[in-house]
DNA sequence: CGATTCCATGGGAACGTTTCCACGGAACAC
DNA sequence: GTGTTCCGTGGAAACGTTCCCATGGAATCG
């Protein structure tokens, strides 16, 4: 493979003339500019990125862990940011945690020892471990959906709390009043933060709060299957339910089909997250959106502050409900405004 | 941040002998295994990756290129391929092409001056620019999904014709003679694959092939909804249609319920690619299911036997039909077969 | 016309590892 | 006792860049 070297010899110039060319580097005269621009493609050279970075400690490269890019939420987050950094010159290292504190221990540790420029994470458990270890490194880091206490890193999240109010109005409004709740753990913010705003709108759309009426899943398919289960099997089951992810809606949803019942009809549903998939359900799911895309890139544009040591505040996107047929009757289906994708 | 000079001086050892005993290289005595182990923890050192890759020539990082994250069936590649990956050492680099060759080929650049060590690709056009050149330095890569004509690299595959042809031959023991295909781009294997599948399928079953009842898609989720809206619209429509992928397969279901119809009792579907969502449609889509994580997992191997310097065979993977709701009518629903998730 | 500035250039050190080579001492065989 | 082998160790070169510094010639200024 072609150093270099090799180029500065056939070009007939020195390294370092050859290395200001390739860099962009002005101070070039246009005849070395031309034989050292020929001599590149002539030997279709391609600067090795290790030695680059060795010398000039700087990656290019970010690293992004997330839960899981299996949940759609995620996969559209991870799509967002790799776009956004690939404009900004940045090469994204992708990694699974799949909720798992060790394995976002043994990942964020690669990243460390890879020097990535930042990193990107929804974060898991408390801020011990390697989290603690990149902030004490000052590795630039920022937080996406998720934040951990104590951890004084920018973040960016989304507030739960209109959506999940406006949910609640609603669900209130169309005469519910015994409205489930499948929550997010609650070793996350995301899950507490969701469980305080369902309580609190509650308290506001005057319901009684019935700690019956809440399963603690954690975020996968199957916890949302077995909350609805738990909940569809209590002695006055609610006529309502919200999930505070797309992926324990879609569990929600495979348990109330082998029960034989029907969403809509026989119990309203509201995801949290809003996923292109929840559009083609029959009923099309109601759920509180968030801007994942516009998440992603905001998120690496504070990332990237950070690298350039400025300070960025914070940002937090708001969420919103989005009325479709899974919070109506199938009698009323037709009279409901609908948003469609 | 700490360097093995650094661990060296604290352990009274060269640094020779501390890279030794990092590396885990058996020439050394148990004394300084131990003394260095104690400064590589009190100083909390980690390798600098570049300087290793930039000495030992490996990099220990796996590339992978696929068309988009958020296609469920690339989500599902992509997280096999990172777990399989990292259990033999590699972390991955995760790059969407967003099914453009010019993407494709900025990204595989980009991969080739990382130098990455392997690189795990769902190639798109025609095998010249950017796949050439690896090919041509002879970078360890292996295609999944998808081949390229010409291009000689391990591949893992799935042999669409199996399912297509007891997809056809389903429909047709159902009634069904006219049989709609909305095809994937001619210019991927699995697209020219497939619709050869779908072709012979129906001769298999003595019906009819009409040039009107094939759509070419790019499998996006909007050319599933132009191709069904474009079926839906003939003279004499279809009354089932097969989708090559599960985007397309989307969008032909959006465009089916704009149209006020139902899947199942209006037009039958089949989509290629099981996703786990599709088993929570109403009614659940019946598809040709192929194993992707089986594939990614698989994939990894071939690459890591590529980059051992072995010459491993290309797989192909069997497709298999599994029957569910959507290719009945309502009434009939009752009495097929059933699989759920 | 001499002094100063400017600019393109080349030499070479440095980044943090790995690895080749040489060395010295202990253990062993005769 | 000498000669051979073996093993742990340290020194130093190398990987492929970037970038600081020095150099010399052209251009500019008074």
């Amino acid at each position: 493979m072609a150093t270099i070297r090799d180029v500065a010899a056939a070009a007939g110039v020195s390294v370092s003339t050859a290395s200001r060319v390739i860099a962009g580097n002005p101070a070039t005269s246009p005849a070395s500019r031309a034989q050292v621009t020929a001599a590149v493609k002539a030997l279709d050279f391609r600067p090795n990125t290790q030695a680059q970075s060795l010398r000039s400690t700087r990656t290019n490269s970010l690293g992004l862990l997330v839960s899981d890019v299996r949940n759609p939420f995620f996969a559209d987050l991870a799509h967002a940011a790799e776009q956004a950094g690939l404009d900004a010159g940045y090469v994204t290292l992708l990694g699974n945690a799949n909720e798992r504190v060790d394995q976002q221990d043994r990942y964020l540790n690669t990243l460390i020892q890879r020097r990535v420029d930042g990193i990107l994470l929804t974060p898991h458990g408390d801020g011990s471990g390697a989290i603690a270890d990149i902030v004490r490194r000052g590795i630039p880091t920022v937080f996406v959906d998720r934040t951990v206490d104590g951890v004084d890193v920018p973040t960016v999240t989304t507030d739960s709390n209109k959506g999940i109010q406006q949910a609640v109005q609603h669900l209130s409004s169309m005469g519910h009043t015994r409205i489930g709740f499948i929550s997010g753990p609650q070793s996350t913010s995301t899950g507490r933060e969701r469980w305080a705003a369902y309580t609190n709108a509650l308290a506001m759309s005057s319901l009684a709060a019935d700690v019956e009426l809440v399963y603690f899943g954690d975020y996968q398919t199957a916890s949302g299957a077995a909350g609805m289960q738990k909940l569809m099997n209590l002695q006055t089951p609610p006529t309502a339910v919200i999930a505070a992810d797309s992926l324990m809606a879609m569990g929600a949803i495979s348990c109330v089909h082998e029960m034989k019942l029907k969403i809509g009809r026989d119990v309203a549903l509201i995801a949290f997250d809003d996923i292109e998939m929840f559009t083609l359900l029959d009923p099309s799911l109601t759920v509180v959106s968030n801007n994942v895309h516009e998440m992603g890139k905001l998120a690496v544009g504070l990332l990237i502050d950070v690298i350039g040591g400025r300070n960025p505040q914070s940002i937090v996107l708001p969420s919103e409900l989005i009325i479709r047929s899974s919070t109506s009757s199938a009698e009323q289906a037709g009279s409901i405004i609908t948003r469609g994708h």
